[in-house]
DNA sequence: TCTGGACATGTTATCGGTAACACAAGACAA
DNA sequence: TTGTCTTGTGTTACCGATAACATGTCCAGA
């Protein structure tokens, strides 16, 4: 493998000067450049990562902090994951998954914190190495979302337009910011329509949705859609519609939010508000190497558009109604 | 950061008498070893990882080749990368996972190699750096799996425990050592009940087995049992069977094989049998990085045993069978 | 013509480890 | 007593990059 040092040897130039054309192009002369530029791709230069974190006094590694309890096989992190990795390979970082149990704030360049309560707050205070967010947050800190509101908003209009007359919201009972705007985007959009909001919050299993909707299965008459806060949710109110002998997509639908893999489970597939969970971990990644690049240069937020997927538990949209 | 300087000098010994006592214990007597290690704990050194890399000439990336075509929503796939990544850090190693686009053999340290078919292994021969399969192998490649001959002979002696007089096999239509073990378990547990194999093969997926099952139905006699190759397959099959109107599990039974996650969807959900994959695929980093270690020397292979998950597509084993 | 500063490039020391070699002390055979 | 071998420890050089500093060149202004 080639090193600076070989670079520098066949541009007839020193090591520094390889270095400098590598981090600080602009103080170079364009003549020496090209050498250099010439050389490296002769040459088929590749940076060693090594010698790099050593001389530049870094570890290389990000932690992961998952602050809520983390299911393993929850497909949503995983493709959180595999995006994180992802972009933290590709500048030959590390990930360190770090769970509630152990919290060992110990030697890192950065982290990425997901799961966060209003409570955790104060313990970030604490930390002075780059912090990124995965989820939104009203703190100011740098972090990486989805559009919540935007996202209800779009269910809940797309189930007007599918000719629903009734709309109702399944949610998620935690003090967390996604949370609360998810439910944010339905009430925003029942009062565009001048429609009654109607809302259920509960735990964020599909057991505990089918549990609440068979419960209340009689409050919700014909041509009423539910529109869920997730699709784990929305999998629980398909199968408790379903055994309630409700007909879906005719007479119920259901629409979830996610969009990872979940949505595909189950007949018919649900009609979901998609994510693109991997992208958005792969923007986190570049956003805290960034951050570290920059000593820690705050990064403001990056906020992705989530896509409406129609698919089988919601009728088609009317014709002549509004999109 | 404490460093092995720091630990020399509080000990009054030499750098290099403190990196021995690290690698080469055995070398250094007694005396200075414990006070070495009382300066190290005193000190809470850690070692630098970029500066061992360096001295050693290592990248610290180990590769991870998925030679199928990879749903990066798998599940499956998701708990391998999660175990194996988990393994990875610990000694610092970064994963890079290269798809079957990009099988760029670049830089690093060895690989680990998934979804082997058999005209996959001349290209093994091309590499020089250490290399662990995940997934059985006839070649003699180091490897990591599970016993899967036992795995089918374990749901198909249960199938007829449960009381099931007609057993039947659901295969996976690959040329894979796997796919050919989990047929041969069925057909040895077939022939220890003296009973005739059935089997079908198809692709990988639940939308196939529901299609091919439903062909089928007539051919099912009620008592059936069906040992699949994958919870994914297994999906499919129970699908099929609710909308023929056969009742699971009175009628017919459905056991599936992985236990990843697939297994708790749906309902009633899958008995199946579970692979610790999350488990395994830690296993599987640490054992290249224990051949990347020892420069390569072989690992033999590590097989997990698989266990029954009871769940309710299989009724209670009768009174009085053989377990 | 001389001085000083801006700019481009090279030299040196350093990051934190490890291998290879040097060296000293004790054991033992001739 | 001397020579050789073994064993334990220290010294030195080096892995591949970078920051800090040193040097050299050119040009402007006095």
């Amino acid at each position: 493998m080639a090193t600076l040092g070989d670079v520098a040897a066949k541009a007839h130039v020193s090591k520094m000067t390889v270095s400098r054309v590598i981090n600080h192009p602009e103080k170079v002369t364009k003549e020496l450049r090209d050498l250099v530029y010439a050389a490296m791709s002769e040459l088929n230069y590749q940076p060693n990562f090594a010698a790099k974190a050593l001389a530049n006094n870094r570890t290389q590694i990000v932690k992961l902090f998952i602050l809520e309890r983390m299911d393993t096989v929850e497909p949503y992190y995983m493709n959180l994951l595999a995006g994180l990795a992802d972009a933290l390979d590709e500048k030959n970082y590390a990930l360190q998954l770090m769970t509630k149990n152990s919290l060992d704030v110990g030697t890192c360049d950065g982290y990425v914190v997901t799961g966060m309560r209003n409570k955790d707050y104060g313990w970030l205070e604490t930390v002075e190495k780059p912090i990124v967010l995965y989820g939104e947050n009203q703190m100011g800190l740098d972090y990486v979302d989805t559009d919540n509101i935007l996202g209800t908003r779009t269910s809940t209009n797309y189930a007007f337009a599918c000719g629903y007359t009734t709309v109702v919201f399944v949610g998620i009972n935690l003090p967390d910011s996604f949370a609360e705007s998810r439910e944010k985007g339905y009430t925003l959009a029942m009062a565009a329509h001048h429609a009654p909001p109607k809302v259920f919050q509960m735990d964020n299993r599909s057991h505990i949705s089918d549990q609440v909707i068979t419960k209340h299965f009689a409050e919700f008459p014909q041509n009423t859609c539910f529109v869920c806060a997730s699709d784990r949710l929305a999998i629980g109110v398909e199968r408790a519609v379903q055994h309630q002998g409700g007909q879906i997509p005719d007479d119920y639908g259901v629409i979830g939010f996610d969009g990872v893999f979940l949505d595909r489970i189950g007949s018919p597939q649900l009609t979901t508000i998609r994510q693109p969970v991997q992208k958005m971990g792969y923007e986190t990644g570049r956003m805290v190497l960034h951050k570290i690049e920059e000593n820690g240069a705050p990064q403001g937020h990056e906020v992705f558009v989530p896509t409406l997927v129609p698919r089988g538990t919601t009728r088609p949209p009317q014709e002549g109604q509004p999109k």
